[in-house]
DNA sequence: TATTTTAGTTGACACTGTCAACAATATTAA
DNA sequence: TTAATATTGTTGACAGTGTCAACTAAAATA
């Protein structure tokens, strides 16, 4: 369970990693800087050297899943199509969410860390946002009109997907007595209702 | 700040009401059994004779939020037609979510702690989801398919409806540099859009 | 080589949730 | 009425937490 003889080579990194798997195993509320120190055979003031408070730390983890994230989002198959391009967004924005649920949740489920350093959070934040935005705007065109309806039709899709893997992750969901059909065509129905409301939209 | 001097009536109810104070005054992760304790002029373990743990208080300042939560969603205007009946419903979901943002985060946002007592707060919460499928059941008929219909829609705009008020309340939001007339129309277009999903259904 | 910076240590502090033992008051049984 | 019991509170302790302060050793720099 502990690197006790191993050094660390890169404790500041060394401590994101000690402290996503706490979580993991402990839930976000349990997260402990000294099971951080720990984990890693280090002194309990360690991590202090590399972060100024445990919610540095944690912005740090939260930090780190919004790389990936944005990175699985890129590494998705492209389309000449718009459409099809958004439908393949769609598709691995779910993907993500179903495959990473407690990441999912660390990212937008929790409350920030209120900690200076969030920056290259925010950035990598927003930069998932922009991809989705690229794609719209294949669809729009670059006119000024274009610019706000693409942020709009931004925003509908992203409340749609974010509201989806929210509920399908929640408590809530276990108890609403849905027969088995529903349950696994939930997100394809979304996706049906989200390209039926989009398409009218272009037609005009 | 403290009734050192008062008699607590009804202590079990008063720890709800302070619970829910202290968590608006210093969010839900830094709730404190005994700063509840403190505020109420009571000893650090008298919360105790009514509650198991800090998390069974916490399940049931939950509770309490759903109960308030639904009966704020019957307390709607009621429209004949359920095409109104259902926007209406959907203003009234965002004006609570508006209006109460602890209390939604609480409800929605954070995971629920996972003790015994549960059992109303899950009934209030379903209670909640029912009063949705109501008014969609006016829209779709009573055959055996339709019910499959229902909830699918059901899980829809429910979808949309948490989607909307969680990012709107997001640390994200204010990052992404949206020009205010995206800003103040977001739950507008998003109910459009719902609309003319939903419109194309069930012409069908 | 002398000095300063970096990266780690140990020890203390106030705070937390919760267990145990006790006291007083209210309820019930005899 | 009196005795037994249950309810609702109290104080004190314990292990665990985040974080401040003072110290040490090694590395980088002058």
């Amino acid at each position: 369970m502990q690197n006790i003889n191993l050094p660390i080579i890169d404790l500041k990194q060394a401590c994101v990693k000690a402290a996503h798997e706490v979580i993991a195993e402990k839930g976000i509320e349990h997260l402990s800087l000294r099971d951080v120190a720990r984990k890693l055979g280090v002194s309990h003031q360690a991590p202090y050297r590399h972060y100024a408070s445990k919610d540095h730390l944690l912005a740090a983890v939260i930090a780190r899943c919004f790389r990936d994230f944005a990175s699985f989002l890129d590494a998705r198959q492209h389309f000449e199509d718009p459409e099809e391009d958004l439908a393949a967004m769609g598709g691995q924005y779910i993907a993500y969410a179903m495959q990473h649920p407690l990441e999912y949740r660390l990212m937008f489920g929790s409350t920030w860390p209120d900690t200076a350093s969030n920056s290259e959070l925010i950035r990598d934040a927003v930069h998932s946002f922009n991809i989705l935005r690229n794609v719209l705007a294949r669809m729009h065109g670059n006119s000024e009109a274009a610019l706000i309806n693409i942020d709009l039709d931004a925003m509908f899709i992203w409340s749609n997907m974010h509201g989806l893997v929210t509920i399908m992750q929640s408590d809530a969901m276990q108890y609403l007595d849905l027969v088995p059909h529903v349950k696994n065509n939930v997100p394809k129905h979304v996706f049906d209702m989200i390209c039926v409301a989009m398409k009218s939209r272009l037609s005009k």
